[in-house]
DNA sequence: TGTACATCAGTGAACGCGCGTTCACTGATGTAC
DNA sequence: TGTACATCAGTGAACGCGCGTTCACTGATGTAC
């Protein structure tokens, strides 16, 4: 008797001492914290504590803090890339159709991944070098912008003028769209009076009406 | 000899123990730190640092670091609604140049004040109770739009629709800019081709074009 | 005008806390034989 | 099929750090007399 038996294996079934996948487990957890934290609560501890895991263990995932970070943000890089290239090929060949497809994918990515999109855009939690290896990334979404505007002109479905300059226009409506509403700012401004998407399908009309208008 | 004298008093010809304005000095270095390091840095140690003085001389003028955080807030408020007033008194009765003057009032505000408007708006600094306290103050300027808006509209200068829709779509877009520019995106995905004052003034015609196209 | 004294702004040591990171370890897993 | 062993994922104690906040103190300032 008194045998004190280490009772602790095989939890889940999957493993006790072992995880699985525990890198998997570690990134979801932190997308988690920055959804209902905010970015600045992401730690390794915390992320390690929410994995059901002691705080040393991440590091035989990663080499430290802001590579994890890395991680999560390059995870949200293709998956809007994926959410983009799903939209595209839906719309076909028609260029309207295309740009039109791929702001409603921006605009659904940005609202139904709030924590992709801060950890992605805020700029809060990246360190330097860790915002110029992705800055290429993000840089590509705007050319793309950009050419698709400038296919638009040329078979003359909207007016003329510097894509550069349109693109900019679009990306600030956009982002400051999304941003707004992720940060609860929409609905404590406007009340209950329309939902989220009714906002979005004005705004997508209202980029439209300004292209071709101005 | 050997006298060993305390050499410190007078150092600036101010007074040595007592410091003169620390109060508006420690939020001067608030906004130094967030402008230069980001939001994060906003510490009590180092605005204390910064003002010359020991880490627990801020706690003579303020409760504790939320309550400076909330004064750095308010100062913001007072200043965009002081900057908003004078524009608008420029502008006289015309409604349009109104609506005008307050938009370039704000873009202003956003790309002048850059850490004015990354604690006011970035959310991530204030806790909630803090944040409530300031919200009124954040929709009254949202009420001002909407308010031009229906007037330009009673007036026929621009096209009829909800006044609301209207304000959310302007301010994303202006509010979007402003935060590119302050996170220097906007330089990275346009180059040198154009300042930053271009780009405004270009937004400024598209949200006209916007709202008068639709 | 000069002096005693109350006030209170700023000091510096101390506290407890959560963090990132390291380290020697433990024990589950898979593979060679 | 069974066993010895290498591998390496996860442990838990420990480190040094900067933080927010408190505390008894010190000394500059202004005011009452």
């Amino acid at each position: 008797m008194a045998q004190t038996v280490k009772t602790k294996a095989k939890r889940t079934g999957k493993s006790g001492y072992h995880h699985g996948d525990l890198r998997s487990a570690l990134i979801k957890a932190g997308l988690e914290i920055i959804e209902e934290l905010g970015p600045k609560h992401l730690t390794i501890r915390e992320v390690a504590r929410r994995a059901g895991v002691s705080h040393a263990a991440p590091y035989r995932h990663f080499k430290d803090k802001n590579e994890l970070i890395t991680t999560v943000v390059e995870r949200g890089f293709e998956l809007l890339a994926t959410t983009m290239d799903e939209e595209l090929e839906a719309a076909g060949d028609d260029p309207l159709a295309r740009f039109a497809g791929s702001g409603r994918a921006y605009f659904d990515f940005g609202v139904k991944y709030p924590a992709y999109y801060r950890v992605m855009f805020s700029g809060d939690l990246l360190n330097p070098e860790g915002g110029k290896s992705l800055q290429h990334t993000s840089s590509a979404a705007f050319e793309h912008i950009k050419d698709t505007l400038a296919k638009c002109q040329e078979l003359g479905i909207i007016p003329e003028g510097d894509p550069v300059l349109q693109a900019v226009w679009i990306v600030s409506t956009v982002h400051g769209f999304i941003s707004l509403v992720n940060d609860n700012r929409i609905s404590d401004l406007v009340g209950d009076r329309y939902s989220d998407e009714d906002i979005q399908a004005y705004m997508m009309t209202a980029i439209y009406a300004g292209l071709v208008g101005s």
